[in-house]
DNA sequence: CGGTTGTTCAACCATATGGTTGAATATGAC
DNA sequence: GTCATATTCAACCATATGGTTGAACAACCG
């Protein structure tokens, strides 16, 4: 059973990672090279090519590249998704706590369980 | 240099898996004992009490022991955070959506840069 | 007490992750 | 063509991750 991760998976572990979350911020501005990305973290060019390469499979980033120059782009709808997904969780916690503000308003009320 | 993970880093990477995803998803409606976590998944025991650590590691989760029974319980807190790391960005991506849509409406407004 | 139930612990294993370095590639500049 | 620049590739390494198993612990049941 080979499974193969969901969007949501590379999503989130894309988003796990502080260097990759500092990435994703500067290119909220504006695009940026590799270079430029790189610049601000002490590691080598080729972690931030990775880096930069599992933020692509999370789809969060895409690449265009003239010459020898490649411009990244942050691509904004994973993490609506991934907002999505957690916006799910704030409805259903909203729910938990309306009814339990009801039960403590009206205790005796037979619709309660 | 020891580097601690940040909360967010935790909290991400905690929902970076489906398994947690799924916990998470049936502990939105009530609380479950550990082995109601793990009756679902074709895992050992050992796993599933891995995978509720890690939640717990990310304050997704916390367990109140009666007995032998640990009952586990969503915290949403963190994923509240989590949630407001990512609708900055989107505050972020509305306000360049604006601005494009501005310059491509009024080419010649001496306020667009 | 002894047996069963609910859960964790410890050791182990395979693979993934995040980093390195040095070489390779491709483009641009002279 | 030669040299420098921008970036990736490949190999490697240490540690983390997610899984296993078998033993341990704790608490309820008879």
């Amino acid at each position: 059973m080979v499974e193969q991760p969901q969007p949501l998976d590379l999503v989130f572990h894309a988003l796990g990672d502080p260097t990759r979350r500092g990435m994703l911020h500067r290119l909220a501005t504006r695009e940026h090279t590799v270079g430029e990305l790189a610049e601000p973290y002490a590691m080598s060019l080729a972690s931030v090519s990775k880096h930069i390469k599992t933020l692509e499979r999370a789809g969060l980033v895409t690449r265009r590249v003239r010459g020898r120059i490649h411009y990244c782009r942050l691509n904004p709808r994973p993490l609506e998704k991934a907002d999505g997904w957690l916006r799910a969780y704030e409805r259903l916690w909203d729910l938990r706590l309306a009814r339990l503000e009801e039960l403590l308003r009206h205790p005796d009320d037979p619709s309660n369980p």
